[in-house]
DNA sequence: CCATTATTAGGAGTAAACCCCTAAAACGCA
DNA sequence: TGCGTTTTAGGGGTTTACTCCTAATAATGG
């Protein structure tokens, strides 16, 4: 018997997976978490085989719950659910810790079938996403780590600046430099992350995590 | 028999909604969509009693397919289904023509009280909804319709497009007509949101849930 | 029928973004 | 010590974005 709990801060959603997982009959599910803090005193006490875990939850995000448990030496294995299908999600969830990642838009049977693989020892990544991660590697010019971790600390503050709207203007009295090295530093990254415009920026600090939306 | 079609863009989320609804026999399930293009096709054709919609889906959004099915003459009853407890959000999607609005934060007898309510002519709102709606009434002048819905239906078009990275002149081509027009609808949104930047414009589009990081 | 609003369009101008170059000082690293 | 990278800074240019105006047409609603 596998027994299992579900992290997710929608209660519907959490009753739909419960459902789902239910159906298989040597799985069971143990307890439930509304958010990252909940789910990681819930997985220190109960000791599960399994730990569904969605990654967008208030608190603490489903990554951080991961890492936590990672370092406090839990054996649990952790299912990351995800609605993201960007490999920079994919990359941090598994540095972090994580087992497998399955994406909201999988059948049941994927997250059984990615139950059994972890459950073995296996990683388990959606169909949807061995094609990006294969993708990733496959190129080798933008290939190694996707986005921010190509960036230098400064390029990073300058992203997150101009992601919370401050002009160039602000950015340079903000950080004390001239408009033109934040000029040149604009040019940069834009040119490391192949992304030319504001709104393009915005977004990609967000999906990143730099900025809240 | 209460015949229903689910509309949601995460397929496992859409698995996990249908056992919640066929845990009840006098519900059946009659179809599904991904997207709202598909939920507005599908239910024209198959003509539900009633379609629970997610708001955020590629292509068209909940609320867009909730008005195209209004403006086309269906009869069939829409219950949204939003992850949005904000004022904001339940103003526009009752003013699109939905019977009732349903957090995802809620439990599956919600969900069904509310597919009877709205099925016997009546309206729905989640119990957390409720209390902000009758704040909303309760001071009108206040804060006003916050947000998208103080929109009018061409400027959330060019919100969208300008969120999505197109230039104006991108845009214009794209709706065909000039760019001034596009600048002047530009102007008055800017002016309504009080958001004068593209970096504020996307967040705000993400967070109105008009597209998404 | 009149008032308001939505949609369209333009003129004219400032500020900002974005692109092309170069280049110096500072730092770690081999 | 030299080499690469980072951070700094600038010159000069084109293109958008943004603001301030006006204004016609159509539709909606009291």
């Amino acid at each position: 018997m596998v027994t299992i709990v579900v992290a997710d801060d929608h209660k519907i959603v959490r009753e739909g997976l419960i459902r789902l997982l239910e159906a298989r009959e040597d799985f069971t599910v143990i307890g439930e978490a509304a958010n990252g803090d909940e789910a990681v005193a819930l997985v220190m006490e109960k000791r599960p085989d399994i730990v569904l875990m969605d990654i967008n939850m208030p608190k603490l995000s489903g990554i951080d719950a991961t890492r936590q448990l990672g370092k406090a030496g839990c054996q649990s294995k952790i299912l990351v659910l995800s609605m993201h299908e960007s490999r920079a999600y994919v990359e941090e969830v598994l540095r972090a810790g994580a087992s497998g990642y399955v994406v909201k838009n999988s059948a049941s049977t994927d997250v059984h079938n990615a139950i059994d693989a972890i459950q073995s020892g296996a990683s388990y990544l959606s169909p949807a996403i061995t094609q990006q991660v294969v993708d990733a590697i496959a190129r080798p010019g933008d290939g190694g780590p996707s986005g921010v971790s190509m960036l230098t600390e400064r390029e990073r503050e300058v992203l997150e600046l101009i992601a919370e709207g401050l002009s160039s203007r602000e950015i340079a009295s903000e950080l004390g430099v001239s408009l033109k090295t934040i000029d040149s530093h604009r040019s940069n990254l834009m040119d490391k992350l192949d992304i030319h415009k504001v709104s393009g920026l915005v977004r990609f600090a967000i999906r990143a995590g730099l900025i809240e939306a």
